[in-house]
DNA sequence: ACGGGTTAATTACAAATGCAACCAAAATCA
DNA sequence: TGATTTTGGTTGCATTTGTAATTAACCCGT
């Protein structure tokens, strides 16, 4: 078997494949182990991805603000702002105000909140060991590994990146 | 150092740690992956990534039916709609009858459509390179393995799952 | 202590998404 | 052949998401 290139300089003119094209082998992988999470978080708890990091937070952390979430959790303020609302109204959460500073709040879960996060726990170690169970152990280390460098590396690039910041605004979709 | 678990059977009561939770950090690293490359698409051609996963497929068949588009690139049907219908007001691509088949479309690019196609290509070779680049080449092999068994494997996994089918459609956010 | 600049969080509005309903043209079968 | 079901594709509607604007409170220099 040839080394097929893996590194090398970009291939000339060979037909574009689409499926081995990484970013997009990343970004569909990652949005199947999504839609199964969501779907059985959804069913078991009624509980969306959003509403489900906001969750892992706050049961974690105790006392936990809003935008502490959002950074912790790689989320966007505005996201978190819903989740919450949404846990709030669920009754699984609630959110008093902060007696250090006026304009942030505290979030922490209600008794039901903490019984649910309970739970949820052991369903996520369940889900990734059955992802992991399609992998040998090496791979899934690697797997882990290449990750978070790959993510530390994009991380630099986006933020070596010129933000439009200023001209009109091109939205971003996907 | 210790061996700190990773495939181990769940562990216990340890205090959940979102940021290393694999669906987590896949998500995390797809989102800025792709958000990375939305964004200079969108500044070098003003395209979303759905119109580019269409362009990259209609450039590479030459002439290939939206429903052939969507099972290739794993994309929705009606997003494929939506991405052919704007890269048609775009002038970039066409959408003709299928004389084998009265229902089906037969897309192709235009004059102007295949000569954007043929800038699009280097530069998704140049990001690749340039993600490549943060890992070493062995590295980025194991992280295309792995992801492509990873997602094999989802797949399996979201297959053997008892879809809702019927009961009122749960929405699946994210 | 007060005005300018920030930061925390929510709200508002616009764009994008997903699902279901829909139309039209096959294919299946009695 | 004619009715029934299936398939390709688009459209409508409700939900979600993202960006920008808003409100409120803090920080800092004077």
């Amino acid at each position: 078997m040839q080394p097929k290139s893996s590194t090398d300089t970009p291939p000339a003119d060979e037909p574009f494949l689409l499926e081995e094209f990484l970013p997009y082998e990343l970004s569909v992988a990652a949005n199947r182990a999504s839609r199964l999470f969501a779907r059985r978080y959804s069913e078991a708890f009624g509980l969306s991805i959003a509403e489900w990091r906001v969750m892992a937070m706050v049961g974690r952390f105790g006392t936990i603000s809003p935008g502490a979430v959002a950074e912790r959790a790689e989320m966007d303020k505005v996201k978190v702002s819903r989740a919450v609302a949404s846990l709030v109204a669920a009754g699984l959460a609630e959110q008093g105000p902060d007696p250090q500073d006026g304009r942030a709040r505290l979030l922490r879960l209600t008794r039901k909140g903490r019984h649910m996060h309970q739970d949820i726990v052991p369903l996520a170690r369940t889900l990734e060991a059955q992802l992991a169970a399609g992998l040998s152990a090496d791979e899934w280390a690697a797997l882990r590994n290449c990750l978070r460098k790959l993510y530390a590396h994009v991380r630099r690039l986006d933020a070596a990146e010129p933000r439009p910041k200023d001209g009109k605004a091109t939205r971003l979709p996907e």
